[in-house]
RNA sequence: GGCCAGGUAGCUCAGUUGGUAGAGCAGCGGACUGAAAAUCCGCGUGUCGGUGGUUCGAUUCCGCCCCUGGCCA
């Protein structure tokens, strides 16, 4: 074997779970999970965990491992992805990396600026500042202290303007600064065997479209149900369809137009996710086909080689 | 069969006192360094049901036909 590890990233219901157990029953693989709604234990159907039945045919590592009541991160995926890389490998089995999480990916191969942890209170203040005061003016504070972030941001993209705000309270230092060196990655180093799973956008339409029907049969309006207590702005908040299901039980929505806008929603993501892809892991093994042997075949061939 | 209301983008609809049309949603493209299933930026994609007529010019006016819904038989 010439490869240390798998990397397996495709968009949503794009069949990578499968593909990726497939292989891992052929290489002696151990799974790692690279996907960042999977990581909360209580989010199962939504989030098409892999099921007992998978868990039993392979090692299964950062799957439902963190709580939703608790943010998740990028982070917190690369030193969880560190500590279980060791030990599969330790074990002489191969590591295979699979998710759809472009910035987990990036965080693995590509690393992290080695920045601080921010203390809640800065967090929990700058938010509250933001939306007390509102986008343009909290934009307009910020760039008065870090002008160089703000010139580099959009008073509009909230999630990136709150990050260099708090970067820059915590630490005293643009986070631009910070981004000049990124910290070491995981997988540097090793030899990677690195894939893309795309099947053609009409397919991956109709699996979402199964897929969403399956989570309904499966008991999603249950586990919705039971996600109810989960602080609106937790990133597990955000798993898609929870929020549509949650207002069929509110009563705001019927379970029929929560269906097609959870579909859409669905549909949208992988859209993006397929754009962080082309263009950002464009050198990576593009497979097209949408059958599992296929996939696992083509797979394997790569990680073996011609020789 | 008769009367009425409709047929405009993938869907729901607006509109043009006649100069080939626009909103929302859907869709498509793009960005992405510690909450990324997040956040943000950009793009109308159309035989205006069909066919004749009037007109310099018809999606718009008129005739006929087709389709959908409602009412009356």
């Amino acid at each position: 074997m010439r490869i240390d590890a798998v990397l397996i990233a495709g968009a949503t219901a794009s069949g990578k779970s499968a593909a990726a157990l497939a292989l891992a029953e052929r290489v002696n693989g151990a799974l790692i999970n690279t996907d960042s709604m999977q990581v909360y234990r209580e989010a199962c159907i939504l989030t098409a965990r892999p099921d007992h039945a998978a868990l039993s045919r392979a090692p299964h590592y950062l799957y439902g491992h963190a709580s939703a009541h608790e943010p998740y991160s990028a982070a917190r995926c690369q030193a969880d992805a560190l500590r279980i890389l060791d030990d599969v490998r330790g074990r002489g089995m191969m590591p295979i990396f699979v998710g759809g999480t472009g910035l987990y990916f990036s965080a693995l191969t590509e690393g992290l600026a080695d920045i601080p942890p921010i203390s809640q209170a800065i967090r929990a203040r700058l938010r509250a500042r933001h939306s007390e005061i509102g986008v343009e003016a909290f934009f307009a504070e910020f760039a008065a202290r870090d002008p160089e972030s703000a010139a580099r941001l959009r008073a509009s993209d909230t999630q990136r303007v709150l990050r260099a705000a708090e970067v820059f309270e915590m630490t005293g230092h643009s986070l631009f600064d910070w981004q000049r060196d990124r910290g070491s990655a995981p997988l540097a180093g090793l030899r990677l065997a690195r894939f893309v799973l795309s099947p053609p956008r009409s397919e991956l339409h109709r699996r979402i479209e199964a897929r969403f029907e399956w989570m309904l049969s499966a008991g999603a309006v249950e586990e919705a149900a039971r996600l109810r207590d989960i602080d609106p702005a937790l990133p597990s908040a955000k798993i898609l369809g929870l929020r549509e299901l949650q207002r069929v039980l509110d009563g705001n929505f019927t379970l029929d137009d929560a269906r097609s806008a959870a579909k859409a929603a669905t549909r949208q993501y992988a859209k993006r996710q397929l754009t962080w892809f082309r263009h950002r892991m464009a050198d990576w093994s593009w497979i097209e086909v949408p059958g599992t042997d296929e996939i696992v075949a083509h797979m394997f061939a790569v990680i073996h080689g011609p020789e």
